[in-house]
DNA sequence: CGTTTGACTACGC
DNA sequence: CGCGTAGCCAAAC
């Protein structure tokens, strides 16, 4: 018997912010990525956990908006497939996107982060050693071979 | 009180 | 490369 949701749902959000926290400017992280350093609770699929981390991550994150003190760099947070998760057109969503553009990440044709040039490689093993996480899941990037984008200057 | 709906992801066409 | 689907379950409607 396992619950198939945070046992404390309130203290995953708040390590979920943690991490994101750590979160330089300039990169970003997905929602999977984030769960990956965050050990799965006892009795929960690893597989399971993949995809259950994410959708409690993107709970977390959800639970920023209403609480925002502007400590929480949320914006950074993306899906997997680098593109932005919130509706499109949506107040949030241009705001993420301008943010992230003002902190120099940029986007390409399809709407979308190349996680290869953009990825966060997680924090220091120290830090997250300190918290007692787990070392980051490497994200998935695009195949890197032609750096077909160069639009500095 | 039944239905719909997610700040997700991997996988198959 | 883009789109649809399954799996999951608390909350909002």
């Amino acid at each position: 018997m396992s619950s198939m949701f945070p046992p404390d749902s309130e203290s995953y959000n708040a390590l979920v912010w943690k991490i994101v926290r750590q979160i330089p400017s300039g990169v970003v992280s997905t929602y999977g990525q984030i769960a990956s350093m965050i050990p799965a609770p006892a009795g929960v699929d690893e597989q399971d956990y993949e995809r259950l981390g994410a959708v409690w991550t993107g709970k977390a994150m959800n639970a920023v908006s209403s609480a925002d003190d502007g400590s929480i760099p949320w914006q950074r947070v993306i899906n997997s497939q680098g593109g932005i998760s919130l509706p499109e057109g949506s107040r949030a969503a241009v705001e993420q996107k301008r943010r992230l553009l003002q902190e120099g990440v940029g986007f390409e044709k399809n709407g979308r982060v190349n996680l290869g040039q953009f990825g966060w490689d997680g924090p220091d093993a120290d830090w997250l050693h300190e918290n007692h996480l787990l070392a980051p899941k490497p994200l998935r990037k695009p195949p890197a071979s032609n750096p077909q984008q160069l639009t500095l200057f």
